[in-house]
RNA sequence: CGGGGUGUGGCGCAGCCUGGUAGCGCGCACCGUUCGGGACGGUGAGGUCGUGGGUUCAAAUCCCGCCACCCCGACCA
C-alpha cells in the first residue's frame, strides 16, 4: 500500500483527553480514532492489527474442535429474564432500548443466553455433544467509568468460546484443551513471558474461574504470582487458605498489576437447566448439559500489546500482528531513486511482504518518525545514498542496526 | 455514582484573575530555498470561544443550570 493512498495521518502531539499510553500511541500513528469516551473507531492500519490478532486466536480455536459462527447484537428480553439477568440490579452495564412496538430488547453485553438458547434447538441427544462454538463480536456495557483508552471501553471486539459438553467429565477435559490452546495463543502473541494463568472468583458457580493475565502497569487488576510456577492469585479471592489450597508459598508470591486479556469459567448445568439446554442420553435419560465460557478481548489485547511493544519512539509491533510487514522509504523525488523504490515495492511486494511504501515528498526525518512511530517491524530505505551503492537499506525495528543489501537480496533477508 | 480538573480554528495551547473588535505553535494551501532523524523564509485559508440562560452599554472573561472529556475512588461476569 502507497502512503499516498492509505487513509492515514500521523500526528506529532498527543491528543489532550487521553492519558493512556495506548490510546496516546494508536491516536498518534493512526490506528484508533477517539469517537466518545470509551468508544473509538479502528482505522485502516488499527483494523488490520485487530484481524492479524484475530486470525492467530482463530487458529488456535479451529485447532481445539471450535466453529466459527457469528450471534447477534440485540437480544431478546425474556431471554435473559429467563436468568434473572434482565433486571438491571443484576446486571448493571446493560444498554437497553425499545423496539417500535415498545418492547424492550437489550444489546449484547455478553451472549452467554442466547448462544445457549440458540444451542438448544440443536442438541437433543448425546450423538450432538459435545459442540464447541466461538465467534468474534461486539460487545456493548455500559461501563460506570470508562478508563485506560481501549483497555476498558464500552465497546468492544472479545472472542468468545462456549463448549457444551455430555457431563463434567467432559466439560474438564476441554477446559483444559482451552487453556493449552490460550497459552499458544499469547506465546505466539509474544506475551507469554508476561501472561500467567490467574485463580479468579468463580462465583457462583464454582470456587474458581480462570484469568489470562497479562502483568503491564496500566491494568486495573491486582495479582499475586508465582513466577516459576507460572501461576497467579487474582487478589479478589487471595487468602492464605488458597494459597494452601493450590499448593503455593505465600514468600514466593509478588504483588504485580496486570490486564485480563482471557478468562474461562464453568457454568456447570445450572444455566443449561434455566433456558432448556438439556438432551437425551444413552439411556433415554434427560440431563443437562455442561456449559463453559471462553473469553479473550480482541481489541484490549491490542491495547496491552501496544503499551508493552513500545519505545520513546512509538510502537514496536511483533511481525505476527503488525499491519505491514515493511515501511519502504522513498527519500528522495528524483527519477533513480523513484525507479528503484518502485522496483523495490512490486518485488517485495510479489514475494509476499506486505509493504507499506512512503513515496510521499517528505523530509527524511519526518519518515523516520513515522517509521518509527507506526512500528512496523522492519524499515527499507531507498535513497542517492542507496543508490550509489547499488543497494538498500534495511533495518529492524528493534535494532539501531542498518543493513545493505541488493535488490535480489532484499526479499530473503526480510524472509529470514 | 462521589471527589478533583479541563472545554478557545483539524491538533496542542495562551488569553479569563482585573469585561472593551480572539492570539501563538503544529497541521493545511501556494511560492522560494532546503533534503539521512519531525528544516527555513514569505503569503493565505480556517473560530457559534462546549451549551442554555442571566448580569452589563459591552461577556471567551463575571453568575447560574446543563453537557462532554480526563484523573482518583466505587464498580468491573
Amino acid at each position: 500500500m502507497r502512503r499516498s493512498q492509505i487513509f492515514l495521518k500521523t500526528r506529532k502531539e498527543a491528543p489532550a483527553d487521553e492519558k493512556a499510553s495506548n490510546a496516546q500511541l494508536l491516536i498518534r500513528a493512526g490506528y484508533i480514532h477517539k469517537d466518545a469516551a470509551g468508544v473509538y473507531a479502528l482505522l485502516p492500519l488499527g483494523l488490520k492489527v485487530v484481524e492479524n490478532i484475530k486470525q492467530v486466536v482463530r487458529e488456535e480455536m479451529n485447532a481445539i474442535g471450535g466453529e466459527e459462527l457469528l450471534m447477534t447484537t440485540l437480544q431478546r428480553k425474556e431471554l435473559w429474564s429467563k436468568t434473572e439477568r434482565w433486571d438491571d440490579k443484576a446486571v448493571d452495564i446493560w444498554f437497553k432500548t425499545k423496539l417500535k412496538n415498545n418492547s424492550e430488547v437489550g444489546l449484547a453485553w455478553s451472549h452467554e443466553e442466547p448462544i445457549s438458547e440458540m444451542m438448544s434447538a440443536f442438541i437433543a441427544s448425546y450423538r450432538d455433544l459435545p459442540a464447541y462454538v466461538y465467534q468474534f463480536q461486539t460487545k456493548l456495557r455500559n461501563e460506570p467509568r470508562a478508563k485506560s483508552g481501549i483497555l476498558r471501553s464500552r465497546e468492544f471486539i472479545m472472542k468468545d468460546l462456549y463448549s457444551f459438553s455430555r457431563d463434567a467429565k467432559e466439560h474438564e477435559a476441554y477446559y483444559q484443551r482451552v487453556i493449552a490452546a490460550y497459552h499458544k495463543i499469547f506465546k505466539r502473541l509474544g506475551l507469554d513471558d508476561i501472561t500467567y494463568l490467574t485463580f479468579a472468583s468463580g462465583e457462583p458457580f464454582t470456587q474458581f474461574s480462570h484469568e489470562f493475565q497479562t502483568i503491564l502497569p496500566a491494568g486495573e487488576d491486582v495479582i499475586y504470582l508465582d513466577k516459576v510456577k507460572k501461576t497467579a492469585i487474582n487478589e479478589e479471592v487471595m487468602s492464605d487458605e488458597v494459597i494452601k489450597q493450590l499448593g503455593l508459598d505465600k514468600n514466593k508470591l509478588a504483588k504485580t498489576t496486570a490486564a485480563e486479556v482471557g478468562n474461562i469459567f464453568n457454568f456447570g448445568t445450572a444455566k443449561s437447566q434455566k433456558l432448556g439446554l438439556t438432551y437425551t442420553d444413552e439411556r433415554g435419560a434427560e440431563k443437562a448439559v455442561a456449559l463453559g465460557s471462553y473469553g479473550i478481548g480482541i481489541t484490549r489485547l491490542m491495547g496491552v500489546m501496544a503499551e508493552h511493544f513500545a519505545d520513546d519512539k512509538g510502537l514496536v509491533w511483533p511481525a505476527l500482528v503488525a499491519p505491514f510487514d515493511v515501511y519502504l522509504a522513498r527519500l528522495s523525488d528524483k527519477k533513480t531513486v523513484v525507479e528503484a523504490a518502485d522496483k523495490a515495492y512490486s518485488l517485495l511486494t510479489d514475494s509476499g511482504v506486505s509493504v507499506l511504501y512512503d513515496d510521499r515528498s517528505a523530509r527524511p526525518g519526518e519518515m523516520f518518525a513515522d517509521a518509527d512511530l507506526i512500528g512496523l517491524p522492519q524499515r527499507v530505505v531507498v535513497s542517492e545514498q542507496t543508490i550509489k551503492k547499488d543497494s538498500f537499506e534495511l533495518k529492524s525495528r528493534q535494532d539501531p542496526k542498518v543493513h545493505l543489501f541488493k535488490l535480489d537480496e532484499l526479499a530473503g533477508a526480510l524472509h529470514a
